[in-house]
DNA sequence: GGTGGTTTTGACAATGGTTGTCAGTCTTGA
DNA sequence: TCAAGACTGACAACCATTGTCAAAACCACC
């Protein structure tokens, strides 16, 4: 039973949080929100930055969002969902990404942290290295 | 935690990464490069600011401190208890940390990149989770 | 104890993600 | 429709971190 229970105060509609609503549906993974903004730019649906910062920050307030640190110390976010999470196999050079399922790893993760009593369990896993087409080069 | 098979440079002892060294083996948690600096200022060992980052990024290089982020986004540092590549435990509430090995996920990471040709091979990973002591608070 | 070639340092500028500011705009309930 | 006040956007401010480069320190090797 958690006891943060903030019954997610009510938010006007707007276009631009809306925009910020289409793109995390549509995304899969983790996104920062200068990324997010760029999208939106690109797509001409204009959202100032520190909009784009001020929803998400919202969004993950009310639990609506997921928040992560990348290995660059960026904040990046994904629409929370209670699906199976996979990982991923990153090439260094050219960024292609491979998804990547390890139930096994999801095994260990848990029973490790059982070991050591903790509760409420999540992790974070990449895999870096160099894609055989980048190695070619 | 990030993988690296970088053969540990010498490099040459000095004044000032002596006094980081000792700041690191007196502090039992994670610390930031700002903490620290402030840290050798009041004690009077003054140490730049940008000579500290470059000792902590240094030592980290070398696996001799393992590198989080805060919550805060901010790098914290930790000398090393395990020499061997390890990943953590860290409780989401209080920080507390628990290193972890596991040569399991080490094979599996290494054998995953082996099939989808990558090589070069790195890997990260963290588990959160609620420390024993949190939950029960 | 000198000496020279490197490495390291430190002050400062620059970078880049994130947050603060505030006047103007838009949403909503009445 | 209308007023209250929540929301927005352009821009400045913040702050951790990194880049720069001349001066200082270190370490073989004389």
């Amino acid at each position: 039973m958690t006891v943060r229970e903030q019954p997610a105060k009510e938010h006007r509609r707007t276009r631009q949080r809306a925009a910020v609503d289409d793109v995390l549906d549509e995304t899969e993974d983790f996104i920062s929100a200068q990324e997010l903004h760029a999208l939106l730019r690109a797509r001409g649906a204009g959202v100032g930055l520190a909009t784009v910062y001020r929803t998400l920050q919202t969004l993950a307030d009310d639990g609506r969002v997921d928040v992560l640190r990348s290995d660059a110390g960026e904040a990046v976010y994904r629409r929370c969902v209670r699906e199976e999470h996979h990982h991923h196999l990153v090439c260094r050079s050219c960024g292609a990404t491979v998804e990547i399922a390890g139930p096994a790893v999801e095994r260990w993760a848990k029973s490790v942290a059982d070991q050591h009593g903790y509760s409420d369990v999540s992790h974070t896993l990449e895999i870096f290295g160099t894609c055989p087409r980048c190695a070619a080069a």
